[in-house]
Formats: C-alpha cells, structure tokens, sequence
DNA sequence: TATTGTTATACTCTATAACTATA
DNA sequence: TATAGTTATAGAGTATAACAATA
C-alpha cells in the first residue's frame, strides 16, 4: 500500500499516500501535461484560455472583474490582457462610463480561437477522465467546487 | 449557472465551468492558499514535505528514487535535498555500493518536524474537506489517483 | 479615500540540455 | 553506453508593494 510506479519497481510514498492534496497536486500534474500536450502549437495557456471564456461569456466585461471571477491578481491580468491584445484575439477599448477601465471583447480571430481551442480541451479531458463514469465526472466537479469554495 | 463570486455578484465564466481541469485547478488553488498557512512560520513547502515523507518511509533511499516516486525531475530534486541537509532534517550518506549515489535519512530533528509538519497537515486537510463525508473523500482520493495514473 | 490598471519584483514549481563521475 | 547527481537556465503561475489617473 502507499506505493508509486518507479521504474518496474513500486516505492512507498509513506504518510503522503494518506492526504488528498498529495493525490490534488499529482491529478494537476497529469492534467497539466495533457493539456499542454493538447494545445501544442497554439498560444493558448490554461490562463489565456481562461480569460477569453469570462470575456466570450461578459462581452464588455472590465478586465479587474475577469481577474476576480478567475481569482487572478490584478497585476497578474495585465500580461495576460497584454498577450491575448497582442495576438489579436482580444478588443480593449476604452470605458465610455469610467475612464481608468477598459471594455473587453474578444475579437472574430478570437471567437474563432475559442471554439477551436475548447474543442481541443474537450478531447483532453475525454482523455483524462476515460475511465469515469459520468455521474463520477459529475460528481467530481460538485467535489472540486466545495473545496474551491472554501477561502473564507 | 456558471458563476464565480466577485465582489458581491456573480460572473459568468462561460464554457470555463463545464470543464474539469478548471476547478481541479480552482481546488488547488484553494488547497494550497490553506496549506501555507498551516505551515507558515516553518521552512516545510510542500516539495520538501513530500521528499522527507518518501525518505521516512524508506531509510536509505536515493534521491533519484524519491523524484521518481513523486514526480520530480532529478534536476529539481538537487536543490530539494540540498535544502533539507541544510536544515538539518535530512543525512546525505555515500552509498557502499554504487560511489555515484547517496543514501539519504532522516535525522531526529527531520523525523520531528515530518510529526509535527504532518500534525498541521492533517488539520488544514479537515479545514479543506469538512463538507465532504467520509466516503466522498475516500472517493475523491480514488478519482484523483485515476487521474494521475493516466499517464502513458 | 478608494479603485483601475500598471510596473516591478520575487518565490515556487516545472522543464530541458549538458556536464562529471561513476557503473 | 547508461546512470546518479549536478549546474544552468527558462517558462509559467502566483504573491505583494507602490504608483498614476480617475472615481
């Protein structure tokens, strides 16, 4: 018990096998791989793509409210706002109402990148979760959102 | 549906929240915002935690069986070991049989701050999870273990 | 005073390539 | 020739502090 695959052989991980974030860090781990496996050849990052949904979905939408729907720092946006500006994939004009904010939307180029880049996320985690039913996915997502949730 | 707290509202993330790997990464995010302050004021980063449990539980091994067992590429294990010898918690012996290897242990001090280390870890994980029964942990665990093991 | 976007900075984790000394 | 440990380096994510312009 509390192995991990080494080699050919199996090595105990000791009280480590016992915590959830262990087996939390080593699923995003796995995730991480794929997904970067999965988009390969195209710019989109788990954090670009990320932000162009919260912008597909709040066409307009400020970029501080992306960075709190996301949980992104505002200092962190900015690179990020830069890039996806950079790469034509997303529109920044400035905010008729407050002058300090900007109004994003994502570009045709951008829409385009979207679908095409959730297309490929789709298959990535058809691959990762293969081996779940999908109430086991469901339930999976219900358990993830309850411990996201807590950050009193 | 699909929202995210902001301020006092909630945001649309779009196509974001039919995805897994966004809140498997939301959930991590979580978890270890809680874990450093479980360990704050001690030097035990995850990384190290996980090094020491995996020597704990096989005296003598290799620091290049600890990465493989966790993940970790031997270039990063250097730093990993070099820090824990430093801080005393970990013995760096030269292996008898092969003069290219080390054996590592570790020491009284190592064995006590894995103890208390793991005394912190084991409440910030009940912080984490209260909501969740006993079963959906143990489900959660199973999950996240299939999860990582994907991958050829 | 508070907020938006910004710059600068730093720490952690992860990844690859190339070296050395051994095997 | 392959392996153990090492060095150097780089990319990505995340965190804080401080500033200018605006609210």
């Amino acid at each position: 018990m509390a192995m991990a695959e080494s080699d050919g052989e199996r090595v105990d991980i000791g009280v480590l096998d016992g915590l959830v974030g262990y087996h939390l860090r080593r699923a995003m781990g796995a995730f991480s791989v794929d997904y970067a496996r999965a988009v390969a050849g195209t710019p989109m990052r788990q954090g670009l793509f990320g932000v162009m949904s919260v912008i597909a979905a709040n066409p307009g939408i400020s970029q501080g409210i992306v960075g709190k729907a996301l949980g992104i720092q505002r200092a962190n946006m900015v690179a990020l706002i830069t890039e996806l500006g950079e790469l034509g994939l997303v529109d920044r004009e400035p905010s008729a109402t407050d002058r300090r904010a900007f109004n994003l939307t994502l570009t045709d180029k951008g829409m385009t990148m979207l679908k095409d880049t959730l297309a490929r996320i789709r298959d990535h985690e058809e691959r990762m979760l293969a081996a779940l039913s999908p109430a086991a996915r469901q339930s999976l997502t219900a358990t993830l959102r309850a411990i996201a949730a807590v950050e009193e």
